[in-house]
DNA sequence: TACTTGCTTGACGCTTACGTTAACGTAATG
DNA sequence: CATTACGTTAACGTAAGCGTCAAGCAAGTA
């Protein structure tokens, strides 16, 4: 049963699902997706070094903000033309595709976190010392007040006690 | 037919849905999460200005990345207190809770740009020799309109001819 | 032998926010 | 009167990525 450690050449489910902090129900997953495709010992998932390379690519995938059926989608590329010039080149006009969704979406994000921030700011005012007749509604029409940013103090003051182990 | 339009007591759903430049189907699917109730004629639904308001306050938080849930918990809890001290305390926290998730989600964001970035130019290394003639800043800052084109070219390439008139 | 561990294949569940028919009713306009 | 526009309910479909049983087999250990 000693096997190489170092020089392993194949690998159980259960090892490569601890490797890349993936539950084996993932692994079977990805195998239906055809991402990986392990050979079998009796109905036993052998996973070769190829596998795990693959599987490798599949993570930083996911990662970098690729659904599966993208990543997929380079795999097979890669499989066919295997690291050529041509799969290089692909890869890098997707790549920056990608880049500049997650451009977009940072974006968004952060014109929400601006929105917040005024809201916060609004409701502060409203909470520290202005009359209770002051309806969100019109707040929200920002008649009434005028706001500061102070975005910083957000991040370190807030937190609302709720213990989450992630 | 003859209404006012400027002080309109109440509104249609097609009128709200187009107010909103929501569908008509998300306004039925927001009243059977109880977001709005609005009264009936007959069988048709007949929203109030409040049921307006309602509305405004499910697309702004919206906007910001609540969920559908979580919006409702807000406008019950805002109906609950009308709007006082505490309910606005309340609001407030929450709105500095997801202000810390959308940072979070934020520095998701760039950690993968930065990873695709580092591709982008190991890539380009492997192609050309060099790190990219197409540099990644001046995509991002759209200077290179003929890498925009690409990027085009290939989404249409990969795209099974869907056109989405919206 | 009994028990435990690890692995297997289904197969349904879950989340979120609606889209999409189907099949039909009603109101206003020409 | 017919057409057009707008309305209704009900219920299934979709995307993504697995989670969560259920039920069972095979090998190693006490």
């Amino acid at each position: 049963m000693k096997i190489d450690l170092i020089n392993q050449e194949s690998f159980s489910i259960s090892e490569l699902s601890a490797t890349f902090n993936l539950t084996s129900r993932a692994l079977r997953f990805y195998e239906t997706k055809k991402l990986i495709e392990p050979t079998r010992v009796g109905s036993r998932r052998i996973y070769s070094k190829r596998d795990k390379a693959r599987l490798a690519l599949v993570v930083q995938g996911k990662n970098v903000g690729f659904s599966l059926d993208e990543i997929k989608e380079m795999l097979d590329l890669y499989d066919i033309r295997d690291g050529q010039e041509t799969q290089m080149k692909i890869s890098s006009i997707k790549f920056r595709a990608q880049i500049v969704k997650l451009v977009e979406q940072k974006a968004q994000i952060e014109m929400a976190i601006a929105e917040l921030t005024k809201l916060c700011d609004q409701v502060d005012v409203v909470v520290s010392g202005q009359p209770s007749d002051m309806k969100i509604t019109e707040i929200l029409n920002g008649k009434k007040v005028t706001l500061n940013a102070k975005i910083d103090a957000l991040n370190t003051k807030s937190q609302p006690a709720g213990a989450e182990t992630h």
